[in-house]
DNA sequence: TATGAATGAGGTTTCATTCAT
DNA sequence: AATGAATGAAACCTCATTCAT
């Protein structure tokens, strides 16, 4: 029980080894400008060492995409799951998926945006597991604001698009933070997307 | 006179080729999957005449690029002039903007995030380009936003800032879009993203 | 008889401004760095135009070459039929020699080693204008040792190959120039050629 | 022990392949008409394999040429140290060099003079390399010329420059076999060359 | 005649993936 | 399991030559 638990341990601590690598790299260049070279040696190991773990560098990818996202719904689910009122709420999942989107900007870029992989099993595959967490955020948002609305704090909105709406939001500040070369400040912006989204322009 | 002028027509007209050529191979594939050779298919042209109107394949890019951002900006320039109060106009360039991401939306993506260059050089020239559009761009907004205040039709806040989000906004929808895989119904979502600003969630 | 006149003398100004430009080109570049797009400019002439006068680089480059060799030998032949003793006459051709050398020094070096042409008939065409010109001017220096031996002012050699060897001791000082980036003294180096070559290292 | 040192003489092994396939076929069709396809399937080995050796065609070659003065040099540095009187050993010197020549033929003749490469970098890497080796070679001979004048064998020359006319005859008479497509004969031409250097032309 | 535009063969290089050890 | 070496498809780019005007 021992033997196999240890390799068990190793391969595992291994995977994590890569992955933290792939992240950083991939992070860093973009997918097309990173190479399985520059991976397994930020990794320490053997390039030919990463196919016993991952069956090429799509899969790399998509596991390095899935860890991000999943570290940062973690977050999101203690934040909406605090004892507060609506807009308090809102405002930490706001402020915790700021936070983790500073840590992992580029990263967040190239999932929104660029286009990896080629065949389109792959691009299934990758629309799948991201929108399979995607749900679980959106869901845990629209709880919260359908809660909200039963507790009248605010008013009647279409939730599943406004939960959208707000993530959308947080998602293109890291935009305006790359393009304007800004030091991100999530607390402050979160404040400011939930007075923008709360109070409205008018009056 | 019409010597040169035939020569200077044509060579617009074939520049204004290839570059639909590539907008469309582009749109489709992203920066890293399209092969000029396609282009030029596409474009019923030989594979190194397209190097006789663009340097290369980065320099390609970025003039599409930047035809796109144009075409846009002059729509969302209509639309701000409209005489109408200000919330009238905004949800006039929203829905401009919106109308124009949805026929352009890959190429969209792209531009917001695939990290498309190697060299240090030709990312700053990308940069500079969006940048220069970007920032007529919201001064456009800006001017929008801050006429509303003086008229006091909408509350003091932070022209700069609200430009952006606004922009941030319509930009991820496309995201959303994307992932839900949903027609893209322009009008109707302008309407939607005015409401929320305009009116906010409270109450 | 004018107007063909007229006409017959453009085409000869036309070709020489070709050459011209060809000359100064392939010296600075070589062979295959240099480009009929940079040689038509230098000659301020369209890039198709070259081909109305030469049928392509490597006849263009042929020309030049034969061009070069012909100038060289109208001065050696000059030097060699000169009245004055054997020692003199070879130090004036080894003089004029290397001054030429001096000013096409680049091109030189080409003619001596570059791998010009990939097909045989090339090949060949080249090596046969070379060996013509070369022909020429060894019977040149032949003459003059041959006469040099029947004044008994030099001894007994094989008159062949010293006056092969003495164009090879020239041509290389070329080489040493350029190795060396030593500023080249054409008549000074003559003077210490002919001094080896004639009074030996003994004693 | 054993395991490190056989992958150390296998990458020792390839990196000789590759060097030998390209020597062959630099010798044979120049510098710019050999391409890495051919020197790879010479070598029998895939095109990407002499990447992992050589990072380029430039850097290939220049590793053929140093690979071809070394063992010149090491054949030349054993002819000069023979105990025998100064022309006997210069003739030994001479004779060892023209047999190399002889077997190196193109490939001594692109040494000289083919503009292989662009950029001002390769270049001056090129001339240094070879400058290393040239200095090495000259001050051979400089030497035994030296001890020539201190045993008063021969007269008081500049040895500098007479080392440099002997390589630059010796070199040139490559030529010279080329363009009479004469079968080389090193003995007899070192011979010659040595008569002529010594004894000079006059009486 | 003169030319600028068009062409595509041909070359170098990169890198994901495979494989023998 | 681990690895470094091997592979070759794929992509970009250059430029001699051709050609329509």
């Amino acid at each position: 029980m021992n033997g196999k638990t240890r390799r068990e341990k190793e391969r595992v601590a291994r995977r994590k080894q890569i992955l933290a690598a792939a992240r950083v790299v991939f992070s860093r260049k973009g997918y097309h400008h990173s190479t399985l070279e520059e991976i397994a040696r930020k990794a320490q190991l053997g390039k030919g060492t990463t196919y016993w773990y991952f069956s090429g560098k799509a899969e790399l990818f998509l596991a390095v995409l899935e860890g991000v996202i999943d570290e940062q719904l973690l977050k999101v689910k203690q934040a909406a799951s605090e004892k507060a009122d609506c807009r308090s709420r809102i405002e930490g999942i706001a402020r915790e998926q700021l936070e983790h989107f500073a840590k992992n900007q580029f990263l967040t870029r190239i999932l929104s945006s660029e286009v990896v992989f080629k065949t389109q099993e792959m691009k299934r595959r990758m629309k799948r597991s991201i929108d399979e967490r995607y749900a679980v955020y959106t869901e845990l948002v629209e709880d919260v604001l359908r809660e909200g609305i039963s507790r009248r704090e605010i008013r009647r909105v279409d939730v599943k698009k406004m939960s959208h709406v707000l993530l959308s939001v947080l998602h293109s500040l890291v935009y305006y933070w790359h393009i304007k070369e800004i030091k991100p400040r999530p607390a402050e912006d979160a404040r400011m997307v939930c007075d923008l989204v709360f109070e409205g322009l008018e009056r």
